[in-house]
DNA sequence: GATGAATGAGCGTTCATTCAT
DNA sequence: AATGAATGAACGCTCATTCAT
């Protein structure tokens, strides 16, 4: 699933700066603008020609999956890392999501990326994200703070809107925050109407 | 804001007739594919020539700001309706909502518009459901039913982010209907910890 | 299999003259370079844009197959009105190759496609010759001025050929008629070898 | 005329190694298909670097006219030989066609090269036929087996038809061997109408 | 000397907008 | 006033050749 090079023969040192560099480039503009992006902006970006890029990316699905693999395996590493040191099922859940919107959601093509995972096949990288959730899913309801008829899949879909509201907001942390709050609190409410069946 | 024809020389009858199957069509195709269509579809289905398209929209954002303002305004207006014939505060939220979500989030680019709310110049013909949400807000709030910290702002983009998720999970009704009521119980939470500053 | 204007809803008079003149273009290129040319270079001696030339044909091979659609309708036109008012059945075939290899051959595209009969999905506008050769066959055949063991197919791939041939030696006629002379020779050779089993 | 490293400045061993893997992988690709390959498949097919490619062809010309000056130079070789220890000149004739389809013609880029010696400035290579084609049509001449006004040049080009009628055919044996009987059938016709001059 | 990564002009194609008819 | 044909910059991608390692 990731391209990483120590899986590969590894390449030269100038051949490995510039993959790296292209892929820094196509992580920034990738963030920037989502994912219909010119390639050749990635390429002039990164400093290298087109036939450098498509050398190392065959298509330009290849590069987006590429960076796409290493930003869901680095976030769903770091949300893995935090819930397994965070004891307080609440405060797992919750540091879940703020950790999620405060780093990954500014990026555009990732929350695109991840919003693709419902309408159509889902890119098989996000799927990265569902262990996590599921098992935070698992502590929450066991410890009676997450209501008991919410699943994992409405978590991960919680977790893509929420994202793209960040986007809507860009930047203004304070805002998304009370929409957070207010997904949380309604996560935690027990003796509510129950949830509809899907 | 809005582009009616009572605001300007008044056309002749088949241009009258033109301008009004090209806002019908485009309604119709903005809805289906969201904002990034072709303009020849529009005017293939309105059954005009692209100049007479052209001619009565300078600019293919005035022919979506056209469209975007009446959807809006038709909206709103409905939304206002059923806020004043719903005397319960929860129901007439809950109401407005539900309703929101069932009919106006299937439309792709009235929905990317909404969102472009908050990020640069909001475009303005989104602004009309803010008298009917900031009703909502205090009647609710004034009967309790209604978390005391939330601002009419976070109702307006809680519609934003909810209305996305519809367009995530294409027309699953039973799917973002959980994520609404999620929500809303949120919504209804008195004595959790209050929201953000923003 | 034509897309002769006279089919379709008149164009105006604007564009018939440019689709006359991306033909017309296309046509000289296609002959003189073959079906590797670069779309730009006929957009640019027709005097048109890009824009204008897929307007007309959405794709290159639609205009590749239009301009030999066109080429081997008046071959197959021309050849089949020869063949008619020719009485003598030697003269009728011999006539056919030395008119199509004078009039067609020079054309690269058209010689390029019809050699694609043998090999791959043969384009079917280079079926049209066929009937023509055909009957060429019969005739000349039953007056006894054909082996009589050659098939329609024998004749058609040494049309093939031949007309390589007459590219090969680029405006040397004198070059290619003798090669046609060895073969119409052969063709008469009634005695000889039976042709091999293909 | 030939690159032969006998001309040349000897090459370290392992440079000797690796030019004759590039030729011999040159040779195998573009006897497949044609001279229009990517220059990248006749690298790794050879085990060498683009840059040892380059370095002892400084061209993607001189390359292939390297290999082809090869198989010319065997092929020459080869009908030279047959057509001295055939004794009948009418079989020897035949015989170097038979072989010559049978053989060479296959060589997409041999067939290639040799058309182009008609067109342009021929690739001298091609010319070491000449001679033995020039033998084999006196012999037969002289016999009375061939008809007296046919030129070397003639039947230079008639293998080049040939040639390429094999291709097109790609492979179906029995086709081309009737092209062939026909053409040879013609080539015996002596009391037929005199060839065209040219 | 060998390697293979880098280059960049060029390919077929699309679409918001303009303008002759 | 209406038509729809024309425009051309921009897109994703390829490949002969060069040059840093």
């Amino acid at each position: 699933m990731v391209t990483e090079p120590s899986s590969r023969r590894p390449l030269r040192a100038d051949a490995e700066r510039n993959r790296a560099a292209i892929i820094e480039a196509a992580t920034e503009v990738l963030a920037e603008q989502g994912s219909a992006v010119d390639v050749r902006e990635i390429a002039q970006r990164s400093g290298v020609g087109m036939g450098t890029l498509y050398r190392h990316f065959p298509t330009k699905d290849d590069l987006l999956g590429t960076v796409l693999d290493r930003e869901f395996t680095a976030w769903a590493g770091a949300a893995r890392q935090a819930a397994d040191t965070t004891d307080d099922p609440r405060d797992a859940l919750e540091g879940f999501y703020e950790h999620a919107l405060a780093t990954q959601a500014y990026h555009r093509a990732v929350v695109e990326a991840y919003g693709d995972t419902w309408s159509g096949p889902a890119p098989d990288c996000t799927r990265l994200l569902y262990p996590v959730l599921d098992d935070l899913r698992a502590r929450a309801q066991d410890a009676g703070v997450l209501r008991a008829d919410v699943t994992t899949g409405d978590l991960a879909l919680l977790l893509a809107t929420l994202s793209h509201t960040v986007q809507l907001v860009a930047g203004s942390t304070g805002v998304w925050r009370r929409q957070l709050r207010i997904a949380l609190d309604g996560l935690g409410v027990l003796d509510g109407p129950p949830l509809p069946t899907s």
